[in-house]
Order: C-alpha cells, then sequence, then structure tokens
DNA sequence: CATGAATGAGCGTTCATTCAT
DNA sequence: TATGAATGAACGCTCATTCAT
C-alpha cells in the first residue's frame, strides 16, 4: 500500500515518465508535470527535493522496472530458454507502437538525449543497458546449464547482439510506421537463437 | 563561392547543426547558436524567418547531406556493388565515436526528439531514411544488373535490414563506449552482404 | 525549568536569532530555521503563531537579553561607575569578532534592515536603543549620587555619545577586519570617562 | 552623452541603488526594480548579464560615486584643508535624513547585509572604505605639506577616527530620527580638528 | 542586411503559510 | 502538540522573437 506521500511520490514519477519519454527531459516542463498529476507547483518538491533532474532519473527507473515486470510477467511461466528469449523479441514487437510507456523505448529517448547533456542520467542508462546484458548472459548461462542451449554460445556477445537487433528495429519500425522493419532485423537474431538449439541425437 | 550571405547562412547552419545534435533542439537555444556563430540576435532571422523551425530542418538537412558527402568520397573509387555496401559499414564503424557531425548519428537524435514533438522535422527524418532506403534498394539493383549480386535478393528487405543494423549498432557502441557492439550486430549483415554474391561457376 | 513547549521555543529563538543576525530577516528563510533546529513546518508555527515576523522581533529581544546578561556578569562585580563603562567598552571590543551572537551586532543588523521595511521591527529596535541609553543615564546619575562622577555631566549626553562610538567603532572594526578602528573611536570617550571622574583634593 | 543602452543602463543602476539601500539585497526583487524602471523582465538582462549581483554592486558603486561627488562640490570651494573637512562634517549632518541614495548610508547598508553572505559584494563594500581613508590620508597630508595642519597629526589615525565618528553618528541619528546624537558623537572630532590647527605665533 | 535593445511568457525553484492527520 | 503534504505566489533568470535604428 505505502503512505500517502508514497503513491503521490509514485503518481508523479508514473506521469512523469510518460512525459519525458514523449517529449523529452528539456521538453517537458514542470508546468507540464504539475498539470497531468494535479498538483501544485511547490508540491512536487516535497517529494523531489533534487528537483527535475531527481525526477528524471527516478523516472526513468520506473520506466524500465515497469518494462521488466510486464516482460517478467510475460516470460515467467515459459519453462524453455530459448523460448524465454524468443517471447522478449515477440514482447517488443507486439509494444512497437504501444509501449509500456509511450514515446518509443526509454533506453533510446533517454540516452540519445543524455549522452552529451545529462552525465548523472546518461550513467543511469548505461547501468540500465549493462544490466539487461547481465540477465540475458545469466538466462543464456542458466540454459547452457539445464542443457537447452549448446554449451559453445558465447552468451556476452550473444546478449549484445539480442540487445542491439531489438534496439536497431525498434528505432526504425517507429520512424517507419511499420512492423516490417522489427522483423526484418530481428529475422536474423531468432534464426541465430534457433541454431543455439542443441543437437538432438 | 556563393555570395557573402550564402556562406553566412551556411555557417550557421553547420554551427547549428553539431548544436542541435549534441544538445537536441529543446536543449538547445539560439542564444547558444548565436555565441557559436558571433551572429547578432536579428541577424540570425534575417537568414532564417522561420525561426529556430527552419534553422533545426536545414540544419539536420545539412547533417545528412554532409554524411552523403563524405560516404560517396568512400564509396566513389569503389566498383563491386557488395564492396561499396560493405566500406558503408566499415564508414561507420570508423566513426562511431567521431561522427561527420558531433553528437552521434543525427538520425537517431533526430526522430527520437522530434517523433512526438516536431511534426515537420520528422517528416523529414523519415523522408531521408526512405530515402536512405532507396538508395540502397538501387545500389542492389543496379549490383544485380551487372551481375555483382544474385538477382533473388529481396532489394527492400534488405535496405531495412542494413539501415536497423547499423542504426542499431551505433546506439549500443556509443552507449557502450565500445566498438565492440557495432561489430556483433555488423555482423550477421556482412555475411549475408557475402551470402549475396552470385555464385561462381 | 519550564515546560518542554518553553524549552523548545527558547532553542528556536536562539537558532533564529544567530541566522537573522548573519543573513538578515529577507535572507534567512523558514527553511534555515527548521533546518537548524530540527523542527518540522508546522511545528515552529505552534509557538509562533506569527509567522516569520513574530519570531524575528523575539528572536531581536533574546539577542538584547543575552547581550545584558553577558555585560551584566561582567559589570555585576565592578563597584565604581567609570570602572564598570569602562568595562562596557572593553567587553565589545573583546567581542568584535565573537559577539554574543554570530554575525555582529544586533542593533546594527536589525536596525539598518527594519528601518525601511519592518516597522514593528524597527520600532523594537528603537527601543532597545532607548532602554540603553536609560540604563547608562541612571548609571551616570547612581554614579553622580555616589560621588564617583563629576556632578555636573550630561548623563543624557553621554549616553548618546557613549552608544555612538562603541556602534561606530564595532561597524569600522569589522569591515576592516581589526580592532584597530574600535581602539581608535574609543580613545576619545575613554578620555572622557576619566575626565568625569571628580576632582580630588 | 552616451548611447541609449548606456542612458538605460544607468537609469537601472540609479532606481536599483535607492531600493537596494532601502530595502536591502534579499529585500529587493527584481520585479521591484522592474517596476521602479518600467523595463521588462528580460531587458534587465540585456544590460546586467551577471544578474542581481551585478547589478547589486554596480548600484553600490554608483551610490558612493554620487556621495562623492556631491561632497566634491561641496568641498571643492573651500582652500582650508581643516575647512575642508569639517565641511564634511556637516555634509553628512545635512543629509543625515535626506541622504544622496535614499535608505541612509550606503556603507552601513551594503557591508551589514553582505558581511556574511555576499563575498564579492562585500569586498566592494571593504575597498570603497579604504578609499576613503586614503582619501582623508591624502587630504590631510597635503595640509600638512601646505602648512593648514600640524605636522605631528597620524594621518591615517585620524582618517579611520573621522569615518567612524561619522557613521556612528549617521547610524544612531537615524535610529533616534534626531539629528542630536551626531552633533554629540561628532563633537570631539571636531575638537581634533580645531587641534590639529598649527600654533599660530 | 545587420544590430542589439526590448519584450513578455515561461523556465526551474523557493517562499511563507495552512491544515488534515 | 507536532507532523509534513500541499498550496500558490513570487523568486531570479532564460527563452524565442520583434523591430526601431
Amino acid at each position: 500500500m505505502g503512505t500517502k506521500a508514497e503513491r503521490t511520490k509514485h503518481q508523479i514519477i508514473a506521469e512523469a515518465a510518460t512525459l519525458f519519454n514523449q517529449k523529452g527531459y528539456s521538453g517537458t516542463s514542470l508546468t507540464d508535470i504539475l498539470d497531468a498529476t494535479g498538483l501544485s507547483k511547490g508540491g512536487l518538491y516535497g517529494h523531489f527535493k533534487g528537483g527535475k533532474d531527481e525526477l528524471a532519473i527516478a523516472s526513468f527507473q520506473y520506466a524500465v522496472a515497469l518494462t521488466y515486470e510486464l516482460i517478467g510477467k510475460r516470460t515467467h511461466e515459459i519453462c524453455n530458454t530459448l523460448d524465454k528469449l524468443k517471447s522478449v523479441v515477440a514482447f517488443y514487437r507486439e509494444h512497437l507502437f504501444d509501449p509500456p510507456i509511450e514515446g518509443g523505448c526509454v533506453i533510446q529517448n533517454f540516452s540519445v538525449e543524455a549522452d552529451d547533456l545529462y552525465p548523472e542520467l546518461y550513467a543511469e542508462v548505461k547501468s540500465v543497458v549493462l544490466d539487461w546484458e547481465n540477465r540475458i548472459c545469466y538466462t543464456i548461462q542458466k540454459g547452457i546449464e539445464r542443457g537447452e542451449i549448446r554449451a559453445d554460445v558465447d552468451a556476452a556477445a550473444f546478449a549484445i547482439y539480442f540487445i542491439g537487433a531489438i534496439e536497431g528495429g525498434i528505432l526504425l519500425s517507429r520512424i517507419k510506421g511499420s512492423t516490417k522493419p522489427y522483423d526484418l532485423i530481428v529475422e536474423p537474431l531468432l534464426e541465430r537463437l534457433e541454431g543455439m538449439r542443441p543437437i538432438e541425437n
């Protein structure tokens, strides 16, 4: 449940995450967020002493956590490791134009704006990407242990390829307004996944 | 060559392109541009009646044209079509951290910020991507005609894959600060290019 | 001694007095005071319904009372009237850079800010100065009665001169960061005090 | 004459000097200054890139310069050095309640607020006081050379005493709303001035 | 054409104060 | 009593833009 303050804070973050993801950090004014939440000017600072910066970082973290959560729900019930990874690819495909947070992929949106301007936020983006890599690595290693993935697969390299293909696909599909780019870019990824299956004998 | 006015205008665009690409549209103030160019307030409006918007679009177009030009210099002397395409991949690899316009890939930077906020600019981005696709299609079709590429290659699909892989690679490599992601993501692309070579007999 | 409420109130006043004396009324925010005391927003208003104004006046009065108390401790044990007055001069000299309340002479600080802006507070300053005058007058008259001071001394005039010399000395010594101005300005005051000694016969 | 910009800037400074002197730095808002000048919000920043700080320092310097100028006009026509100094004492007496800049002595007002809060402004105050000292020193040394002042006078010590007495007098007279404190505090100063006259023979 | 003084809306932030808990 | 979430006006400052010169 949480205290009233916690609920208010959470609501601010949720609204802000959408706005930042759509309009960017610079493009989103506190007034935008205030309007969206119904809060008053000073009220926001009661929850975020660090101001817009702190709120942006919290929003990014929330957006990432929400995405993880949704993906987790999807993959939770899938036993086979390769199927799990495929379902992640499918998840992003389904949400190309209806992403967890409106505005597109948060990693793209935040990284592209933060890289030259907001080091603290950018560090956060970097750590999230690293974390994503690690999760995939871990998943693959577990898959190898369980005999669901061939032992000679380079987990670290695959993780990077996996993320890059998905991100490239999202980027282009959104620009083109079509799922086709995503499908085309992700196709070799899916083939590679298939190729990771241990040889039956 | 060109009148003094044209040269001044070009200089403004060049400076602005870098600033917009690094700091984004919202994050770049006219003052930033004025400081960088040494121009006066009103002077800029003399060249760009449309204000910041017009300048941003002009900057984006300039950035794209400059990139094309640099790539063109590189590919011009290459005869074989597949080698031409490979050299484009190499070009982006070489300029991952030293791009034609400081701040990274202009398509990424402008598309990510413009999509939810600046329809006119976003339309420009879309048309540039479409143009890039068409160029690759055209290159491939010419390659097929010249017998350098197998006739059964789907040029349109390949073009999209080509762009998506490169963009995904750039995105991740910049975040990670390493060329490795680019290499990993682009690897299957290069293999596919190799596979497009007509069977010798 | 005193209820808990009284002790809390006193503590607020003591902290606020220092802050107001250093940073001024306008320059001190309630947040500053809250941070210094550890109190909560509403807690302060429980003790000072009148808000910042009431607290400022209470702080000024406290600062004056504290100064009187310290001077009192010093002069208490001195019998001779002229020596008493000299010890006051010495007291201010000793505390030029370590005054009872950090930030310098409260009369100067409060009067200079209040005169054009806060009539109520300024009235308080005026009454404190008047009170100081009266105390000196009274001391001198008692000294005359006790035969320690010549009967022809104009007590009222001397009191004003006494205060003015000390204040002028403090003002300049603090600006110059040296006791020298105080010494120079106070020198004729001390001579005059000496001249007030009744003629021995 | 000066350009229009210079005239506007000067007008801002003049208005601001009065406001700062009356209400203090913290107590004066840019809106106050804008209202007084009729300028618009951003217009002020065209003249003072450094914002409120820069304006405050400029205002203080202007106030000091104006005072010097008025005193200069007064003393210019006076030949004898001691009479010159006496006329300075008289000048401040005449303007106790009608000072060059409304709000009282700028040294007092600015020093008292700046000491704990605005080091840059405080440095300016210090340098002005030092300059005043030096001017008096110089005047006295010239007086000695011209045989109008006894050669054994300690110019530096006198300068400090001179300033301290005047400031103490102003401070108290303004609090009391009467010229009497000034007269009383300045009396020994005038006597000392008289005592500096060389012995006639 | 170019200048830069001027505009006024808007920025992120802090303020003194209130009030339901 | 004491808390701290909330208010909304005001803070210092920057913005894109205009226009008399």
